[in-house]
DNA sequence: TTGACATGTGACAGGTTGTCGCCTAATATA
DNA sequence: TATATTAGGCGACAACCTGTCACATGTCAA
């Protein structure tokens, strides 16, 4: 996390410093990502990023959870709107997204979570882990259009659900958008119906 | 992939460097892993490392995929041996992954992966994508037991089933190993039966 | 004015990586 | 046997990176 002393700066120099940062990312996978040029193009010096971050991962994490922040956000109105379908408000959550994608200040995080596909868990997990994330949601989430045999069933499928939709959002930065909807789709439909054959006994119409 | 002069390589000085790359990673997360530390561990020369390999990621992705091709020869075997049944070969795989893990050679495998999570979809997927895997092991799966509706579902839900299985695993360090296979058993179970509560009109007995 | 404290700053130590020219050993050719 | 050719061994090196630390500067309260 940012130190206060971060937050204390002129929004100006924050701004540039967290612009600098995005540009970088996008430029090059994490890894060869150097805090030396974030700082050069911010014209920044050495020590005073080092008293806002303590080290690259951080400034990292801080800019994916912004994102995941207003990504949550997002979540719940979208299962408001949706009468509580968990399935319906993930379907929607990916057109939104990629609509924030096109244009915007959130125009890079695509191109960087496509960069860097083993961040995503970063992106749509809480630091504290996909749970935390599930309890806030919890409440808006309408179980009876769920068939969930035990406690844990919401959690696990949430979590099947978040890693479907980060998948399909890094496949949709290469192929064809509606393919990678497609996709998608198809998925959520074997999370809805299952996947085993029916018993011959129970056929739908 | 390793150069042909690395499997020119008496054995012997070929495993002390694959023993040291082991130990390095089971040190320290990937990105921390110093080829310098890997090289003098084994007494070999800068040099001729980088003969051998182009660099750190190849050397782990070689160790990764010799592990991976063990995975899906056994795969093929359990498939068989339980009558092509996908779900129920994902469930002996999970048994048969934690029984290796306990001891012999690749015992740090699974110190390796827990420590480098992003790493996860290395040891599963194939460089060329989970296709690749699902093509080699298609014959063997009995479709009949299946409900699929269009043609890429198989390949959908090979993903799920392969990203269940890695996540599963990877907590089974951390909890106990029951508590990580029950959880496995209830997401196989929801992707089985789906999670969608059923039409009334259609209710099992 | 003076002190106390937060913040800015860049040189620095200690680490990393990949390369490159040189050397050796083995094998093929005359 | 003498010589050419080639694969491989080797380690010093340039170029880069990171995190720290001692010191400079600014700011507010007494």
């Amino acid at each position: 996390m940012p130190s206060t002393t971060f937050y204390n700066l002129p929004p100006e120099k924050r701004e540039r410093l967290l612009a600098a940062a995005r540009a970088e990312f996008v430029r090059v996978p994490y890894e060869e990502a150097s805090v030396n040029r974030i700082i050069q193009a911010a014209g920044i010096p050495r020590g005073s990023f080092y008293m806002y971050f303590t080290d690259k991962e951080d400034l990292f994490r801080h800019l994916m959870e912004c994102y995941a922040r207003l990504l949550e956000e997002r979540m719940a109105q979208l299962l408001d709107r949706n009468g509580g379908d968990l399935f319906a408000a993930f379907l929607e959550l990916f057109d939104h997204i990629r609509g924030v994608w096109r244009q915007g200040e959130y125009r890079e995080i695509g191109q960087i979570l496509c960069r860097n596909r083993q961040m995503q868990p970063w992106l749509f997990l809480d630091r504290a882990g996909p749970e935390a994330v599930l309890n806030r949601l919890r409440d808006r989430v309408d179980l009876s259009r769920l068939d969930l045999q035990t406690e844990t069933d919401l959690s696990d499928l949430f979590h099947l659900l978040v890693t479907t939709l980060a998948g399909t959002l890094v496949t949709a930065q290469t192929v064809r958008e509606e393919e990678a909807r497609a996709r998608l789709v198809r998925v959520l439909g074997i999370l809805q119906r299952g996947a085993a054959s029916k018993a011959p006994s129970c056929e739908e119409a």
